[in-house]
DNA sequence: AAAGGGGGCAACCGCGGAGCT
DNA sequence: GAGCTCCGCGGTTGCCCCCTT
């Protein structure tokens, strides 16, 4: 990023934004009654501002015009003095350890500029956006995940709890009283943001995850820190009802093991009011049925820019800081709809545009040649092009240096079988090409547990988890088609199988309750009859 | 050397919150 | 409580520069 201009930048000075008559008026100070300036700033406009706020301070700037005489309004003059004039502005372009911190900071806060500015000295919001949107534009058009792996990891692993989560230690989520979360605050969200984001990403691979023996219930030797991590943003809904479904939804999953934790995981980030809202979404973009019981569709794919380019993301809405606003340059994308035809979008389509991509791929190790020691962007882009000139094999190779021989064995297995099945479908965009290579890039996070504990300590034989992605992949392949689920239907959901059959998800009671929680949660009027 | 396109960035716009009357 | 003003924030725009063709 070439550096901030501090009313010095010629270059940016004379551009002239919105070059109106205004820009005739080369004297600065033409004040008065005359109708206020736009367009780019002059060195002497800068020179009275910085004199204005020499004696007068900061504040009240409306007044400046009143009282130097300068044609700008007070909002144009306080513009100019945040992100240009201020004496503690840090110029030059961003530091490699800027860039980190950017990007930490924007997985836990979305797009929240001033807040991040808040937390680098000399730099201002704007040009931390203008260097964000950069940045997405970038790694857009190299097909890579927002945030690198290395990032992801750390933040999951709790490296941030000191700085602004500290309300998520485990041992803080372990007593969480539901009727105090309503106390929870943004920077909760913001760490449930970014774990939403995990979580999301892990929702491709869930189903192998389960699969493998190693759901995140069993990893974890206090599963309930999964439930009770989560739970608080449902709580936090005035919404008494989805309170009670909170709670009995916990009391469910705390008293088994099931694949569902990781799917209910990446839905918790989200505020109740918008899960309330579309309580399809409760259980669409997740999506374990996309690879262990049903629908391979388009609807549960729609949001789900993660398949295609190997990211996970997705389109559930999400609130304020829960939001990691993107320009709408990744629905472009989903919508040039090279795979799948998106044919009933979610409910809001803006929220498509809303989500930012996990980190997915794997960092860049397996690279011998080291990209441009340009920064982490620069490095990432290199490694994206890497990427993607190698083919679907080298990919698999890369991949594999990646992740240990066993658990790359099993990646490679399943995207032989994937890669497989859409040649056979002749499905040129495959999204499982994308989807195989997610499955490859996340095996690593999903082998963790959420308190980073590998999860492959007990291993099934390869050949036992071959059979069971074989399995898998018939089971994908008869259903992903028509079959449609009714989501709002608690018995088809439990019918998906989503919550296990070797639990005591497998008693009629513990069915009943758990029916009984979605429904109240999806609502009565979609009860089924019992 | 010229033209075109994209990148980068400054600045504007609209909206919403806070404070005051 | 309503209305107004000020201020700050996030999104968007528009233009210059530079690189590629």
């Amino acid at each position: 990023m070439s550096s901030m201009t501090s009313g010095g930048d010629t270059r940016k000075i004379s551009k002239g934004r919105r070059s109106s008559s205004f820009e005739k008026e080369k004297e600065a100070g033409t004040g008065g009654d005359a109708p206020l300036k736009k367009g780019p700033w002059t060195a002497a406009e800068d020179a009275i501002l910085v004199e204005y706020v020499k004696k007068h301070g900061q504040g009240n700037w409306n007044a400046v015009q009143k009282h130097s005489g300068l044609a700008r309004c007070g909002k144009s003059c306080r513009l100019r003095w945040a992100n240009h004039l201020r004496p503690d502005l840090k110029k030059g372009a961003f530091t490699v350890e800027e860039e980190s911190r950017i990007l930490e900071l924007h997985a836990r806060m979305g797009n929240k500029w001033a807040r991040m500015a808040t937390e680098l000295p000399g730099r201002t919001d704007n040009e931390i956006k203008n260097y964000w949107n950069t940045r997405i534009k970038r790694m857009q058009r190299a097909g890579l995940p927002i945030y690198p792996d290395e990032l992801c990891e750390r933040l999951t692993n709790g490296n941030l709890k000191s700085q602004n989560v500290g309300t998520f230690t485990n041992e803080a989520s372990q007593h969480i009283d539901l009727s105090q979360t309503n106390n929870f605050d943004v920077a909760d969200m913001e760490l449930k943001n970014f774990q939403l984001h995990r979580g999301i990403s892990h929702a491709l691979h869930a189903p192998f995850v389960d699969m493998n023996e190693s759901n995140m219930f069993e990893q974890s030797s206090d599963s309930s820190h999964t439930c009770n991590f989560l739970f608080p943003t449902m709580c936090s809904s005035k919404d008494h009802r989805e309170s009670e479904m909170s709670e009995i939804l916990y009391n469910s999953f705390d008293s088994c093991t099931s694949n569902v934790v990781p799917l209910f995981d990446q839905y918790y980030g989200y505020t109740c009011e918008k899960i309330s809202d579309h309580p399809r979404l409760l259980f669409t973009p997740c999506d374990p049925v996309v690879n262990t019981s049903d629908q391979f569709n388009s609807d549960n794919l729609t949001g789900s820019h993660a398949t295609l380019n190997g990211n996970a993301s997705s389109s559930v809405p999400m609130s304020e800081a829960m939001k990691l606003e993107l320009p709408s340059l990744q629905y472009a994308e989903t919508q040039d709809g090279s795979w799948g035809t998106l044919t009933s979008p979610l409910p809001s389509l803006e929220s498509v545009d809303t989500f930012i991509q996990s980190p997915l791929v794997e960092p860049i190790l397996s690279d011998p040649i080291s990209p441009p020691n340009s920064g982490l962007l620069e490095a990432i882009v290199y490694h994206s092009n890497s990427m993607k000139d190698s083919s679907n094999d080298l990919l698999l190779q890369e991949t594999m240096t990646t992740v240990t021989a066993h658990q790359t064995a099993k990646s490679s297995t399943f995207n032989d079988l994937v890669k497989t099945e859409w040649d056979e479908l002749g499905e040129p965009n495959s999204p499982l090409g994308q989807a195989a290579s997610v499955v490859t890039d996340y095996a690593p996070i999903s082998m963790c547990s959420v308190d980073g504990r590998q999860s492959r300590e007990t291993t099934p034989d390869l050949d036992d988890e071959h059979e069971a992605l074989t399995h898998l992949l018939g089971s994908f392949r008869k259903k992903r088609k028509p079959k449609q689920i009714d989501y709002m239907r608690p018995d088809a959901l439990l019918d998906l199988g989503w919550f296990g059959n070797n639990t005591e998800y497998g008693s009629n009671e513990s069915k009943s309750v758990l029916k009984d929680g979605l429904s109240a949660f999806i609502g009565e009027d979609c009860k089924s009859p019992r």
